[in-house]
DNA sequence: CCTCGTTAGTGTTACGTATAACTTACCCGT
DNA sequence: ACGGGTAAGTTATACGTAACACTAACGAGG
């Protein structure tokens, strides 16, 4: 039965590729089951109904596992000219938010059988950050975070040119952003307004907003939405403190916020549960409490959020939905369906343990 | 100059496959260039010195700009029977020990040309978690961490056959685990012992072990350290308690661990920094502080392990030298060089704020 | 008996690339 | 003038697969 697995690789002229590591073919799989390449090709396509007679199909099916046989993957993407494979290009893997929306977009993918492949943007990881040729994956599309789009256009100027031609759908953008096939969008505005309408109804007025200083749709969004709703609540002095996306950074500002001249903010509202974290370190390091002296919020709802104590009010973002979305906005590209309407995801304010009503003064 | 990209797709007979997304070819950029296909594959593959004159070579460059000439890697793999791209399997994103791991490996990968796919296995996204199937990339090679094996034994009751007989590096493993290439381990155990002789230096006896309940060779480690510690250290009194890899997990764990009848530990020695989190949580619920009445220990070094507070006294592992070793030790493999031998790399016990000596009693 | 339709396959081709082997033109020394 | 050498390309494959177009065998209907 098991014949070896010949292969004559007969060099009769010109080329002779590198030999790498030679598994059976199709062709050995139809050698050995008595018939030819392309039945086998038809049985293990499951295109074989009413072409090729059940006992056939068994016996090739029966010879490609005896043989160990797995198709050779270049081959067939050279073939069929497309891959079932995306690219999920985001900005970090610690960051748990994206670790949710590639769980979504995995999910969709799976059941679609594509496959996905995760492009974390580089911090320092190389010399040439391209996906493109880092992740040497041949691609059908690509799905950006903005967040990530310096990774996309530090290929080339243009970010659209940066995705080489594939479809390309961005998460948590500027809706209609240039190129892109999609966009998938959370109602992030309406998140920064639970939050205020929070504070405002807990009595608070001095409200300094520690602002990510990352250039990116998403954050621009939270300021907006900031300065829209403290000019709506009536006595508000707002404070405005950037900082970098880290624990360390968001430590800082809030430090330079709490010791600025001038009365005290009495609530520190956070870009991101990071910096969150951060500013109730810096509270308690000053030797208040949070949130009896001071209160902070954050967003995003990381894994941090509730490790840390007390718990963190943050704003729950819906990841893998936006994963999954972003995922089925693609693959309806990639068959050529028209491009469904933006839809906005809404977003839900958790309120835990770090916000309370300001003390009288 | 910009000649149409006709590509005369001439269906003469039999074929015809599926028109993907239809590029230029390194055929259309020698049309273009009024050279042959060879020279332009030579020229754009840096081969051509001395068989190519400087004027040609440099008008396919431009040739190739001009059409926005990219490769196509299905065919490329294809002819060189090869990838040059590693898979990286992975138990979760979330944890930033593996965001380090792919961290070093990608640094390697990206100097030898090389492309990392991040596979993290799967928690429910589909009903086949196949590496090979999901992450549709042909690969060269796998690295795998111990905690993802599941995964890749989840295709065959064999791990190793799990690789489809691809080189398998293992991180964190059984040194000389069956199938694998090569192995890259922490002294995870020497690990436990810095973090014993700090507790016993301090003058802790009663020590309950958090122990991570994951069938895991990483945490084997830990648990048979521990006892031998334990038993190394005079009028030592151990305890254990098992819990699952979360905070609240291993906030219940403590709380057991806190509340069993007889005297109270004084120390808890955390499997990971997650159960310390959860395990700081639980002793501050019950009404005592850390360090000052209970003392907690953690493993690995997350980035969560600095932004609690007080910050957590745990394990540093080199996770990038981990992930950097690994892929050298695969492209070592693949390039047919017999495997180094197996080194264990150090690791460092970071004291911070979680442990103090036990207060008299 | 011939034709038609169905069943069960096979032969052949091209996807786009990299490279071994061949070719042609030119130059130099003797 | 002529052989040999080099520079500068070109030609011809083959990698493994999928699918179209073809064919051989066979039974049924007229």
């Amino acid at each position: 039965m098991a014949l070896g697995r010949g292969s004559s690789r007969g060099t009769q002229k010109g080329h002779e590729p590198v030999t790498g590591t030679d598994r059976p073919t199709s062709r050995d799989v139809a050698r050995a089951a008595g018939v030819s390449q392309a039945t086998v090709s038809l049985v293990l396509g499951d295109k074989w109904r009413g072409r090729v007679s059940p006992r056939t199909a068994e016996s090739v099916r029966s010879a490609a596992v005896e043989l160990g046989y797995r198709p050779n993957l270049a081959a067939r993407n050279l073939r069929l000219g497309r891959t079932r494979t995306a690219l999920l290009v985001v900005p970090a893997l610690t960051n748990d938010y994206f670790a949710r929306v590639y769980t979504g977009a995995a999910r969709v993918a799976a059941r679609n059988g594509v496959g996905v492949v995760l492009y974390p943007s580089p911090e320092g990881v190389g010399p040439a950050p391209d996906p493109f040729g880092s992740a040497r994956a041949a691609l059908d599309g690509v799905i950006a975070s903005s967040m990530a789009v310096g990774a996309l256009d530090a290929i080339s100027g243009d970010p659209a040119a940066g995705t080489a031609g594939l479809p390309l759908v961005m998460l948590d953008s500027e809706p209609g952003a240039a190129g892109a096939a999609a966009t998938v969008n959370l109602d992030l505005a309406d998140g920064m307004r639970q939050v205020m309408d929070h504070l405002g109804a807990l009595g608070h007025r001095r409200i300094t907003h520690i602002t990510a200083a990352v250039d990116s749709w998403t954050f621009h969004v939270r300021r907006r939405a900031f300065e829209t709703a403290i000019v709506g609540l009536p006595g508000a002095v707002a404070g405005r403190e950037p900082a970098g996306l880290s624990v360390d950074e968001g430590l800082q500002a809030a430090r330079r916020a709490l010791t600025a001249p001038g009365p005290r903010p009495t609530a520190l509202v956070c870009d991101d549960d990071l910096l969150a974290v951060g500013a109730c370190k810096a509270v308690r390091r000053l030797g208040l409490r949070v949130p009896e002296d001071v209160s902070v919020t954050g967003f995003d709802d990381l894994a941090l959020a509730t490790a840390v104590e007390p718990e963190l009010t943050t704003v729950q973002l819906p990841a893998d939905e936006v994963g999954a979305r972003g995922m089925s906005a693609l693959l309806g590209a990639l068959d050529g369906r028209p491009p469904e309407p933006p839809d906005i995801l809404p977003v839900h304010l958790a309120v835990r343990g770090t916000t309370a009503a300001p003390a009288e003064g």
